[in-house]
DNA sequence: TACAGTCTAGGTTGAGCTGG
DNA sequence: CCAGCTCAACCTAGACTGTA
């Protein structure tokens, strides 16, 4: 793929990078979950059915380490079904409808394999260190806009993909990354997957993603020219300005305040959350 | 303080489409 | 015809806001 950034000094020195369709490199979960799993709301280890990432919640997605938050129980008679889905089970995961304006994480990431039962779908990666650059690419500034170009955005703030579209998703070729940008990339993993990250509505003021952004074009994509870190600023903020990523929202995040919030509610978050 | 209306986020539903 | 999937409307629940 091309990649020529808005305010790149030098037109001419186009920066490559290697793109692909996400079903070259991974294979994704299945739809339709009835019929084969009723949903246990909660997630302890050692308890009945298979750990899953049943729903989006924001608010406990910030970081690209989340944690299980259900249990998929089969159904009876549906061992055929229930197989085939545990088949696809995987560590990273992608959001198909986030809204842009609530969801920090679009590939979520989880330490031992979940089923993605819904919208937050299984990819399976055969080989397992294309994992973390992948989930970097997905969570990064260039991951959002291959999101936005290719979903539907007949609701203002979100951006559907069915499996179809996410198959033919443009997404970095994982494949082609050198071993040293493989080890580059899991010690990026390593910094930042506990760090809470904003909405994707307002990255362009999020210390993290930027942070996200320059790792992953220097030290994986070997990126060093100042002129394309910089107009990376400039895309960041022409995605928050543009309207079917804010919805004509006004409100803004505030880490800090959810996060006592949810300690106020007793609502169960990872425990990361707290430094 | 109580109530109603509105906003926001996200899950469910069922008709309909398509390739085998 | 069937399995697998999409699509858009609809539903729910909680948070927020305005008003008396």
């Amino acid at each position: 793929g091309r990649l020529e950034l808005p305010l790149q000094a030098l037109q001419e020195a186009v920066t490559e990078i290697p793109i692909c369709q996400v079903e070259d490199i991974a294979t994704l979960g299945l739809a339709e979950v009835r019929g084969v799993f009723r949903k246990v709301e909660s997630f302890q280890p050692n308890e009945d059915g298979y750990a899953c990432l049943w729903n989006a919640k924001s608010e406990v997605q910030r970081s690209m380490l989340v944690l299980p938050d259900s249990r998929a129980i089969p159904v009876p008679n549906a061992e055929t079904k229930v197989q085939n889905r545990v088949d696809r089970n995987s560590r990273t995961h992608y959001n198909m409808v986030p809204r842009f304006t609530a969801c920090s994480i679009i590939a979520l990431f989880t330490e031992q394999s979940a089923i993605g039962p819904t919208l937050i779908t299984n990819v399976a990666f055969e080989n397992s260190r294309h994992e973390i650059p992948w989930t970097l690419w997905c969570n990064s500034t260039l991951g959002l806009f291959c999101h936005w170009l290719h979903s539907g955005k007949q609701t203002a703030g979100r951006g559907k993909l069915r499996l179809t579209t996410l198959r033919t998703l443009p997404t970095l070729d994982v494949r082609e990354l050198s071993d040293e940008a493989l080890a580059n990339a899991d010690a990026i993993f390593e910094r930042l997957k506990y760090k809470r990250m904003l909405p994707l509505n307002e990255c362009a003021r999020d210390p993290v993603r930027k942070e996200l952004d320059r790792c992953l074009l220097t030290e994986v994509l070997g990126i060093t020219n100042d002129d394309v870190l910089k107009s990376m600023q400039t895309l960041r903020e022409m995605l928050c300005a543009e309207p079917s990523i804010h919805g004509g929202k006004q409100s803004k995040c505030d880490l800090d305040a959810e996060l006592a919030k949810l300690k106020l509610k007793s609502i169960p978050f990872p425990n990361w959350y707290v430094e």
